[in-house]
DNA sequence: GTCTATAACGAGATAGAC
DNA sequence: GTCTATCTCGTTATAGAC
């Protein structure tokens, strides 16, 4: 049974955050609309209203998605065995997947956006970003007592620096349309923590 | 004799590229209209279309004189005799003061929307990303040869890097409104170069 | 160099039929 | 659940007077 898309269900809401998200990703919040959605999925903007009553609705929803997905992915990481170096890599190629996609991560895109968001929006997205430090920060604790990981200061701020420096690598790359260049700051990055 | 802004003149131009820019450093490039900056400044819009022909030339414009302001700056940090570390961290301090005043920086914001944007502002925003990183090699490889700076790879690379983590790390402190957030990532940064 | 006035368009949103 | 039709507003931009 062919597929498409991240989302597994083929429902409409779902296909809807689909094209929206891809959309947001690659122009940003302030620059897509119900009726480039629309278009793309063949139907009219009331249709849209119907499943999401208002451009911050839809733009909630589209943050809750993307977060609880990360989640999974961490989740992911965890479930396998592996050192924390291994999983410092794993962690930097969730984003290189995305970029390889041509998409900024949706969360930095509205990070850069965020005096423009909604006050809903506005929690989820930092939410999204203490969780993933959260996350890098267990990880790195781990590795430094196993002795695979070495770095100066406290494991918070090296997730914050890692968290950091993959946004900003994403970032600067696709105006460069070089997800190389992104690569390279990755590798350095965490060879810098060896 | 009091002079406001960071532009020295007092003529109308550099008005609206001072009013036009913090609003594009704060909400983004998608995010604001003609109607905001003549508001502020207290003139019509048609006063501007006078001076900048269209929102891409103005466009233009503000990217063209924020990269040579930050080439000043760069200027004045090689102008004064400092190891490669405290170059370092006076670059580092270039990105904090502008987060300080709230704002992203200018070329990370409109990274974040290049998909919008005309050709001739795309030219100079990538323009802007390799000067830096030109600079910074050259800081990075001084340092390396005077033995003040330890790191793996080129210094390409590592220059890559600090750009990116620099430009990421405002981009996620900014929606916790925690300048600290930065200055810990790029301490953190500064620190793994040692 | 700045104004008034307005054109032309697109965005976000709603009412009500089917 | 999707449509047509419509509304209101904001945005970019221009013409022409002062």
């Amino acid at each position: 049974m062919a597929r498409r898309g991240q989302s597994g269900d083929g429902d409409t809401p779902s296909e809807i955050l689909d094209v929206a998200e891809r959309l947001v990703q690659r122009r940003g919040f302030n620059a897509f609309s119900y009726a480039d959605v629309a278009a793309e999925l063949h139907v009219t903007k009331a249709a849209l209203h119907y499943h999401f009553a208002g451009k911050a609705e839809l733009g909630e929803a589209l943050l809750s998605r993307y977060a609880a997905r990360f989640a999974d992915a961490l989740a992911a990481i965890d479930a396998e065995p592996a050192t924390a170096p291994r999983k410092l890599a794993a962690y930097a190629d969730l984003y290189g997947d995305v970029l390889r996609d041509g998409r900024m991560c949706l969360c930095g895109m509205l990070a850069a956006e965020y005096q423009t968001l909604s006050e809903p929006m506005r929690r989820i997205l930092t939410r999204f970003f203490s969780d993933n430090e959260a996350w890098l920060e267990r990880v790195l604790a781990k590795g430094r007592e196993e002795g695979t990981l070495h770095f100066t200061g406290t494991s918070g701020e090296a997730a914050g620096l890692i968290v950091a420096a993959l946004e900003g690598a994403m970032l600067v790359a696709r105006p460069f349309g070089d997800v190389a260049r992104f690569q390279a700051a990755a590798a350095s990055l965490l060879a810098g923590l060896l």
